[in-house]
DNA sequence: TGGAAAATCAACACAGTGTTCAATAACTTT
DNA sequence: AAAGTTATTGAACACTGTGTTGATTTTCCA
């Protein structure tokens, strides 16, 4: 049998290309820009107002009234845009989930020569590091909606996306082309892992910087059970 | 009603001795049993109807009045049990993870005794394909509060439990007694990927039987990256 | 059989939703 | 800068669902 590992790939993306968290965590990150200022402004601020519930009180535990009254516009507004609380949420969680698809390209590209390159200096992929950093930045709203009383269509969307393609991204060109049973059961599996991995970090207060982090999410991938574990 | 398996020295678990899913399906699984009948029978009918309403609908697809109507109780009886919905919900995944404890024993007595075994015959712990026997009855309940849409609480409480005592069971005891940073995320990514693959199972279907799963949830654990993939 | 407790039924106040409409304010375009 | 367009405002509306209460009936237990 073959190895699984991708061979073919170009090159691992540089350090520089990858967006900056600070960068990623603007607006108007999805769609096209509003043509009327007014429209954008609402938004925003029904925007900026559902996080800073969401994060005291989590879903469902604000109202509409709660919301316009943070947002400081009339609630006809907020129907003005939205059909309800849920639209905004998964509005809400597009916005992330555009950001994180900044990470893709660099993900795709891995292949085995990065691998290799890892095993050579111990050195993590680069982009890993701005995920964790990004993900850092964006902490409150990932463990709102991952965590206890979250959003499991959020956990899936993230685990569809960012985690396979991730896991996609080692694996061989042939089995990512005509995937079996097992090898979906093989993608779902660390596309999980690292989820969990994840949310282990948040729900422990993110001691670890994203660089020790990224070594961890690497060590992961690499080891074998019946490997000694230490770090 | 006593199905707690014990067994004083860690060996594998027997198979004919595992739960049948059919005995575990059953009520009553947690607390004590109502000493007036109509509580009990009162009970029994909305949680009944919720399960099934649960499925047709989803989490908050039904109000308190459909499911009285369902169960064919006054809305009164209703309030006279539970505060609320959520509770009754609660209560319900507190019924199935106890069902569940009783894969805890033969989950934490695998050891190293039981891997190496497994590498000789090739089979799967029994009590693996016993799990996913109940996992398949209970499918419906399952796939309603993991998939999108459900609750991250129960896929938390499920996490914390089930998954995280399947791995505990085959760590090397020195980590059990005295786990580092990393083991911790040893342990979540693991017991994360197992919650992926059982995700993975439901959402295509339940193809694989319950033999099947619990080979590719062995192999999933021993694997390599860089080992060849096939089933 | 008698006492206790649960189930029923109707009614209640209440909070939140989503819509409508006329008036006002802010923006875009020319 | 004015005109025309469009979003925002505020108030009112019907409606649904919640959780509670009290009187009455039914069921259970001992």
């Amino acid at each position: 049998m073959e190895l699984v590992l991708e061979r073919e790939t170009p090159r691992v993306q540089e350090h520089d290309e990858a967006p900056s968290a600070q960068a990623l965590a603007g607006n108007e990150t999805v769609g096209e820009v509003e043509k009327d200022r007014r429209i954008a402004r609402s938004k925003r601020a029904l925007k900026d107002a559902y996080i800073s519930l969401l994060l005291e009180r989590g879903i469902g535990g604000f109202t509409v009234n709660d919301l316009c009254t943070r947002a400081d516009l009339n609630r006809g507004t907020f129907y003005n845009h939205f059909a309800d609380m849920d639209e905004l949420l998964v509005s809400l969680e597009n916005d992330v989930i555009e950001d994180l698809r900044h990470f893709q390209e660099p993900m795709r590209n891995i292949g085995i020569a990065g691998l290799l390159r890892h095993k050579l200096t111990g050195e993590p992929f680069p982009f890993l590091v701005d995920l964790f950093d990004y993900l850092r930045e964006q902490s409150d709203f990932f463990i709102a909606l991952l965590g206890s009383g979250g959003d499991t269509r959020f956990s899936a969307h993230l685990r569809d996306t960012v985690c396979t393609d991730l896991v996609l991204g080692v694996l061989h060109k042939d089995y990512r082309d005509a995937p079996t049973a097992f090898v979906n059961y093989y993608v779902a599996f660390y596309a999980s892992a690292y989820l969990g991995v994840i949310l282990q970090w948040y729900l422990t207060g993110m001691k670890e910087s994203s660089d020790e982090m990224a070594r961890i999410a690497m060590r992961l991938f690499l080891i074998q059970p019946g490997d000694p574990i230490e770090l």
